[in-house]
DNA sequence: TGAAATGTTAACGA
DNA sequence: ATCGTTAACATTTC
């Protein structure tokens, strides 16, 4: 379930878990984490990934960036890509946790990627290649930069349902399944609806939705541990995905369920036009 | 017990 | 060319 908002919380976790202290080691549980690029694949884990991480130890943090769903460390000499994958998350432990892969350890503490599915991973890049490569093949960040209705009528092009084309990397950064169910729920548009048939006002509408929702959800996480949705115990936290035959927050007709491009998405049909 | 789940991408069909 | 779908990846939960 990581998105945007999931990895915007890693990039801040990051940085107020390291701060400037230098890497004191790196402890690889799982060295296929270590991949050659950003691929969910642990197939496609480096020669020698002990010896890669290695060359993090005695480097502090500089900054850390993020653009959709990736993020970036700096350290001088050194960058680490990181993506979440399907079920990553970070954890400060000094013990290993369940599925913890690997964790950065400084005098201030340690930071695990924890990852039950394993498509999670760390990239090591040069410095000077971060920025690049967070945004290759990639749209504006849907947060950072959001896009107007003008921007998103050129963006959202074509036949592709509405739906489909957010999550489209290329399109915008960082709109994954969850959330585009959301943000297309709260602009009242129907997420089957082909790109080229959006109407101005339903792209006036759309706008400001998308940074609007992605950052109550950034605000929402920004507090102690993240819970997904998908465990065990935690509350349902969405308004439409995942309710199927719930009414409608809005006008009260049942909530719908369909698959698009083999996602499940959730809409309301009263009010979703 | 099998289906569904999350993100990404390659492969294939229309 | 472009669109949509399916499968694959790994693993767990319902």
């Amino acid at each position: 379930m990581p998105e945007l908002p999931e990895a915007e919380i890693a990039r801040r976790q990051l940085a107020r878990w390291l701060g400037d202290a230098p890497v004191r080691r790196v402890r690889l549980e799982d060295p296929a984490v270590v991949r050659t690029h950003l691929s969910s694949r642990p197939s496609d884990g480096v020669g020698d990934p002990q010896g890669e991480v290695d060359a993090l130890v005695g480097q502090p943090v500089v900054e850390v960036l993020r653009h959709g769903k990736r993020v970036g460390i700096r350290f001088p000499e050194r960058g680490l890509l990181v993506h979440l994958g399907m079920s990553g998350k970070l954890v400060r432990s000094e013990e290993v946790p369940r599925y913890g892969r690997m964790g950065l350890e400084t005098e201030r503490g340690t930071v695990w990627l924890v990852d039950r599915r394993r498509f999670g991973c760390f990239v090591p890049v040069e410095p000077a290649q971060i920025r690049s490569t967070l945004a290759e093949g990639h749209g504006p960040d849907a947060l950072d930069e959001a896009c107007g209705a003008a921007e998103l009528r050129a963006r959202l092009t074509g036949r592709r349902a509405v739906k489909v084309a957010l999550m489209d990397q290329a399109v915008l950064a960082g709109i994954g399944n969850i959330q585009a169910v959301e943000i297309l729920f709260r602009a009242g548009i129907d997420p089957r609806t082909r790109c080229a048939d959006l109407t101005e006002s339903q792209l006036e509408a759309l706008a400001p939705v998308i940074p609007a929702q992605l950052q109550e959800v950034v605000d929402a996480e920004d507090v102690g541990e993240i819970v997904y949705v998908t465990e065990r115990g935690g509350e349902n936290p969405f308004v439409v995905y995942g309710r199927e035959g719930s009414a409608c927050p809005r006008c009260g007709t049942a909530i719908e369920s369909l698959r698009q491009s083999g996602r499940s998405s959730f809409f309301c049909p009263g009010c979703q036009t």
